[in-house]
Formats: C-alpha cells, sequence, structure tokens
DNA sequence: CGTTAGTTTGACCTGTATCAAAGCAGGTGG
DNA sequence: CCACCTGCTTTGATACAGGTCAAACTAACG
C-alpha cells in the first residue's frame, strides 16, 4: 500500500502469463485455475514461510520470496529467488539453516488444488507447461550458478539485473527497460555473494557507465544488449525495437 | 584399465543402489532395470557428450560426468557434477556455451527404456524413489550454490569433498573415509570457481592440517567430522564408526 | 524530532587471481 | 634405455577484486 503494486494481479492471470508465456495455452485450458482463489496470504519483509504440517506448495503471487541458507556465522546465500509467477516448496521439516523466506512484502497462494486439478484433470497443454516451467526454473538456477563461481561483481550484477527483468517481463510485471525492485542492498548482496558494500559500489559503477538507474526500488535498464554483452547474458527476450530513446545513450561514458 | 575401476558396477545394480538408498526398494520391483544393458558409451576424458537427434536421458555408469558453461574469453564454471548412478539430460539443441562433457573416463547408457517402463509400468515405488532422487539432486544443487557464494576456498573445497564421498558412498564406489578422485585440478578449479594455483594451494593447506591426503587421485579424509564443522556441511552419512584409527589425528597441527 | 533501517563514503586489509617458471610423471619413438 | 614430449602439479612473486570496519548521510515513520 505505500507505493505502487496496488492489489496487483489476480493469481490465475499470473500463472496464465508465465505458463503461455513458455507454451502455447488456450484460456479455455485453464479453468483449473479457479482453483487458486483460496488461501491468499500476506507476507511481511524478511518473515518466514512456514508450511503448516505437511509439504506445501504454493504460488507467488506478488513481491519476491527467497530460499536462503545461513550459517552460523551470520553469512547468508539465497539460493534461489522467486518472483511472482513462480512456485515455491515448503518442505515440511525446516531445518535451521534453511529457509524461506520474503524479501519483500509478498503475497502467496496454495497451489495444491491447482495442481492437483492439473494432474488429475484433463489438461495435457497445462501438464506440458508446467513441466517446462520447472525447466526453466532449473535453467535459472544455473545461471545462479554460473554468476556466482565466474562472473565478477560487476558482471554479476548486471547478469542478475538482465534476469530479474526478464522474469518480470514474463509476467507482465515490467515494461521493456525498467522493473520494480523493492530489495534492499543486503537482500542484493546476499544474492550475488557480495559484501553489501561492494553491491553498493557496483551498482553506482553501472550507474556512473550509463548502464542502468536505480532510484527508490525501481531500476532502468539503460542498453539491454550492452549490459547483456558484459554480464555473456543471453537475452531471451529481445532488446526493445526502441524503447530507450538513442539519445539516453549521451549520459555514457563511451570509454 | 589404467589405475583400478575394472569394468564396473553393471548399470542396473548401480541405480538400484542409488534409488534404495533413498527410498526402501523391492528388488521385485526392479524388473524393468533389464532394460538398462542396452547402449552402453565410452566416454574418453574431456569428450563431449551429445544426444542424438532428440533429447536424451542417460545413466551414468562409471566416471564423472559434469554440465558446464564457457564463457567467450575461456572462462568456465560447472554447473552440475554426476556421479554414477546419476542421470543426463542431453538437450537436442545443443547450444555452444553450455555442454555436457566427460571430466574422467567415464561411461554411460540410454535411461529412456528404463524410464518408459517405470512411467508406464506398475512399480509406484521405483516411481517414488526417482522422484525423491530428482529432489536429491536439486538439493546438490543448492549445495553448490553456496558454497559457490558464500564459503571460502578452503570451505569450499571440503565441502565439495564431503559431498562427492557422500554421492559415491550412496552407489558403494567409496570406502568410508576415501574415495577415487580422477579429476584434475583444473576440474576441481572450474567445479570450485577457483583458479587452478589456488586449489592446489588449498588442497596442501588441507593435507598441511591433517584434514586429508591427496595421491594419484585417491582422496582420503581423515576426519569427516572436523572436515563438516568447517564447511558448514551437513553429513548425512554419520561419520565412520572408527574406520580411522583416533591415532591419526596424531599428525594434524592442533593450532 | 528522535529513532531506526537503509545507503553511501573512506581507509585499509586480505583472499584469491595472475604470471611465470620450475618440477614430475607417463608415454613415445629412436 | 635414454631423450623427449606433453599434460599436470607445484612454487614464488606480485597485483587486484572484493571484504571489513567505522562513520556519516538519508529517509521513512511514529
Amino acid at each position: 500500500m505505500t507505493t505502487a503494486t496496488k492489489t496487483g494481479v489476480p493469481p490465475a492471470e499470473l500463472l496464465f502469463r508465465r505458463l503461455s508465456a513458455i507454451h502455447p495455452l488456450k484460456p479455455e485450458d485453464f479453468a483449473p485455475a479457479s482453483q487458486l482463489e483460496v488461501d491468499l496470504r500476506s507476507h511481511a519483509a524478511s518473515s518466514e514461510l512456514r508450511s503448516g504440517e505437511a509439504d506445501e506448495i504454493r504460488l507467488v503471487c506478488a513481491g519476491f520470496v527467497g530460499e536462503l541458507r545461513l550459517l552460523s556465522d551470520g553469512r547468508r546465500q539465497i539460493l534461489g529467488l522467486k518472483v511472482p509467477g513462480d512456485f515455491v516448496r515448503l518442505p515440511a521439516t525446516s531445518s535451521a539453516g534453511h529457509v524461506t523466506l520474503a524479501l519483500s512484502r509478498a503475497q502467496t497462494v496454495d497451489a495444491a488444488p491447482f495442481l492437483g486439478a492439473i494432474a488429475s484433470g484433463r489438461a495435457p497443454a497445462v501438464r506440458a507447461a508446467l513441466a517446462k516451467a520447472e525447466r526453466a526454473d532449473a535453467a535459472a538456477m544455473l545461471d545462479h550458478v554460473l554468476r556466482l563461481g565466474r562472473l565478477t561483481a560487476y558482471e554479476r550484477t548486471a547478469h542478475l539485473l538482465l534476469e530479474l527483468h526478464e522474469r518480470l517481463l514474463r509476467v507482465g510485471l515490467a515494461m521493456t527497460g525498467s522493473l520494480e525492485l523493492p530489495l534492499t542492498q543486503e537482500i542484493l548482496a546476499d544474492l550475488l555473494g557480495l559484501s553489501i558494500v561492494h553491491v553498493n559500489r557496483t551498482l553506482q559503477q553501472l550507474r556512473r557507465d550509463g548502464l542502468i538507474q536505480y532510484r527508490l526500488g525501481r531500476i532502468t535498464l539503460f542498453d539491454r544488449a550492452k549490459l547483456a554483452q558484459i554480464a555473456n547474458y543471453e537475452l531471451r527476450v529481445p532488446p526493445p525495437a526502441r524503447t530507450t530513446p538513442v539519445v539516453r545513450r549521451l549520459s555514457a561514458q563511451p570509454k
């Protein structure tokens, strides 16, 4: 209620967008999504998501959720980031070192009824789409590994921003070239495997290089093609026809 | 034929061990495994594994296989490591930047007939076991992320060795406390996101600290409990009753 | 307005990379 | 059997990316 993000897109719509972006899907295949309206839950930023008694799968429908590992000395690493339209699995047995938490204010709904309906019902297209989505999630995880293992802080940050941007585009929650990112730099640090201070400096560097703008939780990517080249990122959503006027580039230092 | 690793364990046996280690399985559930004997393929170290025309899933039955990402400037990161008993998915469309290759001499068999038989047949236990195995693979991936993101070189190396050891134990290819590791330090570097030189120094440090021994592709873990503590590793296979005589600890520097 | 959470800055330190060269096999062919 | 590769490991010297510590700044919020 603070900034933007009113009540948001209805869960079923979100999921429909997410799935049909990967696999062609007819709206009528999508009846089971009506199952989704139950058990909407809101989560404060930094609050842990716990499952009831059994394993649970929830659909994120607003905000960001992260699965993260804690070390005894306070180090934290976010293992995977979930954006609206993604599923989170909440294991019944929550170990102390491995938690799922809301990285910003977030909302989720129980996905079990929907998934159950899909599994038993006759909607092969949806089932196929889900399988593809699962593979896409796995691919995101691999990108995460690449970032942490072999990219420099600068590359890493660019890479992450590009990935987030595309994932949000996919569900209609970003415009080409800009995204809402209500995450603290501490969260970004835990995502990128960097220190807070270094994240801050890296973002400034990207800004000074005229590649991004970063203000009030909104990030603008001025030149996705160049960012992609820097980060070794393979753009899946093609660079915009010309959303960003070419003139903008003047503020960049051609180096 | 060089060192040990004669002809090795038959694929069906390997898979049986792998699966029944996670999920109780009766041998008679396991008839479909006879399907596995076809299409055994040997791979030279460093050779790429390519799929025929379609997507393909193969079972690793000897050696190590890695999925890796290449950057234009020569940096490489191994995204996931497969040991005997694991499945590798070979996508039909192989992009230049993303390859699967044999990290040591290795052997694989086509898993499709087996998986097909399971999917269609009546062997719910095996299907459940496969699902669990898949989740275990995902968990290994998360460990990989933690290592790369938040552990120091020293911790990272210990962590990886512990993980490999347990994964090999699981399929009966390691003794408690020691494992065969025919990987060059360059491969370890690409796995750990470190430089070759640093991997070398880190291994020496672990050796000097009396925690491991490293000779001729065989690694001995002298004190898994201590290694686990260093690496923030959660041992799944309990520390040995007393495989390593306590006396061994004398060579360590108590610091 | 004070308080609190987050961002920014500066100074300094250290883990890890890089470069270069020297050891050390194991395998080949003369 | 030796001389020679070639691929891998080891060592030393040096450079730099990124971490840590500490403090100032900013902006929300009650």
